[in-house]
RNA sequence: GCCCUCAUCGUCUAGUGGCCCAGGACGCCGCCCUUUCAAGGCGGUAGCACGGGUUCGAAUCCCGUUGGGGGCACCA
């Protein structure tokens, strides 16, 4: 969502202002803001104004600006366009079931409707503290113009809570009135919004304010097409992208791509370019499913597209989360990782696949294990000619090169023993790497040095048998 | 249950009445390349939900059906 904000605030070369809506203190959770503005960092889609920025319209949270809320709520009461209420959760909910039971729209009776605090406690279900609802007209207007769908007509809401027991304004109330105080000209938003829409334009009006202008965006969707949800679908954390070694920029390509398409059909484009031809006529009304795929395909896209240096050093970073390296890796561990990227980037999609495929180069020696599956299927009685041949080649040859490497290999197995390369460096390959599947053999064993070679190949000679 | 909304290959989409017996991408299948795996190249598979209209002509417009999604909170 905040990238189409973003990208439109762009285009229109408007300022991107993040607020935090925290005014239900019941969800209140200490480290939700931290994750915001990681999230959006990681992705590069940066805000002019935020709690953490300033801003012309600061405070940018919700929860520190109550006050205003409170001189337009005096005035809404006053003009009879709102009143308060002391019906018990109880009753209300009661009330629904009962509504529900009839096949009736459900909503708010109006039974605390014009009447005093004595009144109304004379009668059953009566609260403490009140909370203020809206007087919904019947002529309320349903109908309003969606940039993205056009003229949207929403259900006809019931007299909405704007400020709870507690005097925090819900939602309804607190966006409308930062949205005016803050010049908020777009309200952009998923599409569970639309049926909340009429009450917020009631408000504006009632409030003699300019309404915004509307855009709903379609919700991602599962791959079972029910809404996206954090206890389903860890996707739905937006980090859980960067633990898997997903990079920012494929992820925001293909976020643009989840509903967006550019006017020449290219898939591939970078975030500053969707902004060139950002129009809200090509975003669509469908809620999308969530491809991994093909997330994965682009990444690989964007894996194979960077730099060695840099990709090295987001390999290295990786890594580091993940505990393979510390989290100041040496200069040693840098040059090894930033020697064996080119090996590589071609064979991966995420960066967590850099983990099974640069392993056998990371580990310390004594902790180096062999595939069991994998050293079962090729290091066989068969194989021990080859590992004896190999490691007899490899022991002798004047320089450790991926070239003499190479060449000495085909000598002793290929020419030698007469094998069909495949036969001949698979049991070499398992034996050095420890799995079947592993970057290119000769640079590998290369980088890996002689010693280290060697050993792994007689090692691999005692499982074979020899 | 009530209200709203949406509907093109398995998935993301192009398509705004003739250019469409529907184009691209991912996936999948096959072939080529090849020391494994990839990457790359080439080829293939598969779709306008259904039924009525409107029109000379409909994936595109209208109605209905079905299916999906959202909302119906003192949550956002």
């Amino acid at each position: 969502m905040s990238l189409f904000n973003l990208a439109f605030a762009r285009r229109r070369g408007g300022e991107f202002v993040l607020r935090i809506e925290d005014t239900d203190r019941a969800r209140y959770v200490a480290d939700s803001e931290q994750q915001i503005y990681d999230t959006l960092h990681w992705l590069g889609l940066d805000w002019d104004e935020g709690p953490d920025k300033g801003g012309p319209y600061a405070p940018y949270r919700q929860s520190e600006r109550i006050e205003s809320y409170r001189v337009h709520v005096d005035r809404l009461l006053a003009d009879g366009r709102a009143y308060h209420c002391w019906c018990t959760p109880e009753r209300l909910a009661e009330m629904r079931e009962q509504q529900q039971k009839a096949k009736l729209p459900t909503g708010y009776d109006r039974l605390c409707h014009g009447k005093s605090r004595e009144e109304r406690a004379a009668l059953p279900g009566a609260g403490e503290a009140p909370v203020v609802r809206m007087l919904i007209p019947d002529d309320v207007p349903l109908v309003f113009d969606d940039i993205i769908r056009g003229e949207v007509k929403a259900p006809r809401p019931d007299d909405q809570v704007i400020v709870k027991a507690d005097g925090f304004p819900t939602y309804h109330l607190a966006n409308v009135v930062d949205d005016h105080e803050m010049a908020i000209t777009h309200v952009v938003r998923g599409e569970e919004w639309i049926s909340s829409t009429p009450k917020h334009v009631l408000l504006y009006d009632w409030l003699g304010w300019k309404r915004p202008a509307f855009a709903h965006m379609p919700l991602l969707r599962n791959t079972d097409k029910s809404k996206i949800s954090k206890r389903k679908n860890p996707a739905a954390r937006l980090m859980w992208f960067q633990e898997q070694g997903y990079l920012p920029e494929a992820l925001v390509n293909f976020l643009a791509l989840m509903g967006y398409s550019q006017p020449d059909g290219e898939e591939i484009f970078t975030f500053e370019e969707m902004v060139e031809s950002f129009d809200w006529a090509r975003v669509n009304t469908v809620g999308p499913v969530f491809d991994l795929d093909k997330l994965g395909w682009l990444n690989g896209h964007y894996v194979r597209e960077l730099s060695v240096d840099d990709l090295a050093g987001r390999i290295t970073e990786h890594l580091s989360r993940r505990g393979m390296l510390p989290a100041e890796p040496t200069a040693q561990q840098r040059a090894t990782v930033l020697a064996a990227t080119p090996l590589v980037n071609e064979r991966m999609q995420v960066l967590s696949e850099a983990e099974g495929m640069l392993g056998f180069l990371l580990v310390d020696e004594e902790a180096f294990a062999l595939d069991p599956d994998d050293a079962a299927k090729v290091l066989t009685g068969d194989s021990v000619p080859v590992l004896e041949a190999s490691a007899a080649a490899l022991g002798a040859l004047p320089s450790w090169d991926t070239g003499s490497i190479e060449q000495a290999l085909r000598a002793a197995l290929v020419d030698g023993l007469g094998l069909k390369p495949k036969h001949a460096f698979g049991p070499v390959r398992v034996a050095v790497t420890g799995r079947r599947v592993s970057p290119p053999l000769f640079e590998s064993l290369e980088l890996l040095g002689r010693e280290r070679s060697l050993k792994r190949l007689r090692d691999g000679l005692a499982v074979a048998g020899g």
